[in-house]
DNA sequence: ACTTGATCTAGACCTCACTCCAGCTCGTAG
DNA sequence: CTACGAGCTGGAGTGAGGTCTAGATCAAGT
């Protein structure tokens, strides 16, 4: 775990961004939005610094973004967090929902996927006989 | 091919809703968008009768949005089709550009599904062995 | 004829997840 | 000191993909 990186070095919000693949913009909006678990630390100036813990905390956001968890959930899952110890359950049951949404969405996927090949394969096929033959005249 | 049904029976909005899973809000937006191969048929009454023919396709779309494929995508799909003959190529092409989209996010999703697994995997052992340990204090 | 329920149109509205802007401040390099 | 880029805030704007409303019409049953 934790990020490859120097253990204690206070990342600013674009080097964060870079490392996340979350823009700048983002991660304002992540911080807005409750969804991360602390607040984040800031310069005496204001700037904000994050720690690496943070970051690793974010890794695991993209994740569960990029594998379709609403920001709701998150910001749930953020809260649980927040709240220490005693509702492992709790968090438990959200992720396990949601790999089973991610099951189920993979399941989706690759039932689309069989129907997408099936058609290129007509397309493939009609394309090496030649043009002809109305391909969706009423349907293919 | 065609929806195991009566090759002729026109249907109204209402039954299309119900065998493709679109609304009947969704199916006159697509078609008010474009993404329809034709013109849907009215009744004398002004009433759209969807052709077996119209289901199937929106079948098809239906698993192409599914699978992620964006409405303009869609519609580009629909022109083409609806120019008849000739670009068949074309219509390869975009299939194939999408199912490799379709597999790229497949790919993601199975890597979203190990982190979450693992997640999972960490807080069930964590129960099991009883509450302690600060599972989040820096980071699990 | 009356009632009921499905449809019709045009257009306003909604959610989600950001993204961008104005106007200002910070901080580092020259 | 000056410039300049990166960061700050609050709030408005965006784009995708629908969803909903109002007010009218159609069609079938009683």
């Amino acid at each position: 775990m934790a990020t490859t990186e120097t253990p204690a070095e206070p990342l600013s919000i674009g080097e964060v961004a870079e490392r996340t693949g979350l823009s700048v913009h983002a991660l304002r909006f992540y911080e807005r939005e409750g969804l991360l678990v602390g607040p984040v630390r800031r310069t005496s100036g204001g700037r904000r610094r994050y720690t690496t813990s943070d970051v690793d905390w974010l890794l695991i956001c993209v994740k569960l973004r990029e594998s379709g968890m609403p920001l709701a959930d998150l910001k749930r899952f953020a809260e649980l967090v927040r709240h220490g110890p005693g509702n492992e359950a709790e968090r438990l049951r959200l992720l396990d929902a949601h790999r089973q949404r991610v099951d189920a969405q993979i399941q989706a996927l690759e039932e689309c996927r069989s129907v997408i090949t099936w058609k290129v394969a007509v397309y493939a096929e009609h394309l090496a006989r030649g043009e002809a033959e109305g391909l969706w005249a009423p349907t293919t």
